[in-house]
DNA sequence: ATCCTCAATAATGTCGACAATTCGCCACGG
DNA sequence: CCGTGGCGAATTGTCGACATTATTGAGGAT
């Protein structure tokens, strides 16, 4: 009856849990119960407690256990904050680097954008966006940089907020990211740098918009 | 000043150990020879080498054990550029909410970095500007972003590349610090994100000027 | 001399057991 | 009614033992 599946590696798994979603904040994590939940042993469970704590999705408490990290209001701006400055960096090297083949991938994952949103298929564009940020660290050939970004909680945070959710986002959005497109078609930096500063500003103001929606419509938990 | 309780937590013990140069790159790390070094259980030990690696200090192959990362040429480059771009933000938002006690403290320590520049301690000296950037963090009530570039390996840098060698670096150093205190006391954000730039710009400089030495001077090891 | 095999060694990865700690619950007393 | 103190279950922290995997070195064949 035991049915376990063999390979699964215990970090990744958790984390893709937590960033979809699938446990919610604050909540307990149990070390027997995910050991049994993703047939992993104990030892292993913990130490991928232990590298979600470093890495911030999950707060590690001594002889209390895990949970997952509950990200405040603050902090998530603080987040989106921290990533329009280095992405904004990102953006301006890539500008300066970016290859034909770099250039193709991007205008690929382009017209899958477009096809989503008017297919009002918000999750598969979210996806996509994910995407097409990627290929531009990639670009940047920076792993520093791409490593924190990468790093930060922020795609925690378009499912904590439904950031998507707001009217004619998606429209808006997909217009940046042809402007950035354009400036690093161009290779031109400066430009690159201040469409992903703009884009991301609008980010940032959809999340603001998304924290005044949740409080509007009433919640309980403080943020 | 942060009064340290003896710390017989074995990722403090070892991530000091690492920065400051005991444990040199690629040096292997045993488990059970830290654990009988520091006094610990292997345990402990094998979750203080996961944060490590996390964190990036520490190289952990599966089967293969850990050792210390050594920082390329060019990733401790990254890093100086990361470090600029969010150290000018942080000094940017430091600028509007810096306190009349946080000035205080500034100047107290550039006093005391005065006197150490004076009587040739760029030992002591380094550690103090370490200080100065931190009370400009915390001034800056930003969390997440001190928490990534604290978490920055830049520490190791100045040591595995001595910076502090250069000559008249530290005069130049103590003139920078002092053009972003006064932007700071201005309360005026430009001045301060630019000058931390520009303070930040020398750095790399400096760091640059350190990594040719190495190589004039003969190594056997490539970036 | 060089390459290959294979045992010996050393270190890591994993598991189970047990001690230590926290937390919920309930009886008790003011 | 409310605070308080102490069981007891649940969970984490740690240790030792053992399996698994890399590495080393000697010896032999070509």
């Amino acid at each position: 009856m035991k049915r376990r599946p063999p390979r699964a590696d215990p970090y990744h798994q958790l984390r893709e849990a937590i960033v979809s979603g699938q446990l919610h904040p604050n909540e307990r994590l149990v070390e027997a119960a995910i050991a049994e939940r993703i047939g992993a042993g104990r030892t292993a469970v913990r130490a991928a407690l232990v590298r979600l704590d470093q890495e911030g999705l999950v707060q590690l408490e001594r002889n209390r256990g895990a949970r997952v990290r509950h990200i405040s209001d603050g902090e998530a701006m603080e987040i989106e904050e921290v990533r329009a400055v280095l992405e904004g960096m990102l953006a301006r090297r890539a500008a300066d680097r970016i290859t034909a083949d770099g250039l193709r991938e991007l205008r690929h994952v382009m017209t899958q954008m477009r096809e989503h949103v008017e297919a009002g298929d918000s999750i598969g564009y979210s996806e996509l966006n994910a995407t097409f940020h990627q290929v531009i660290w990639t670009a940047a050939g920076h792993p520093t940089a791409s490593n924190l970004v990468g790093g930060l909680k922020s795609q925690g945070i378009r499912f904590q907020y439904q950031t998507a959710l707001r009217p004619g986002r998606a429209e808006r959005s997909l217009r940046e990211h042809e402007a950035i497109f354009g400036a690093l078609k161009a290779h031109d930096g400066d430009a690159a740098e201040a469409a992903m500063r703009e884009h991301l500003a609008e980010v940032l103001d959809t999340l603001r918009w998304a924290i005044d929606s949740q409080h509007r419509t009433g919640r309980w938990l403080p943020g």
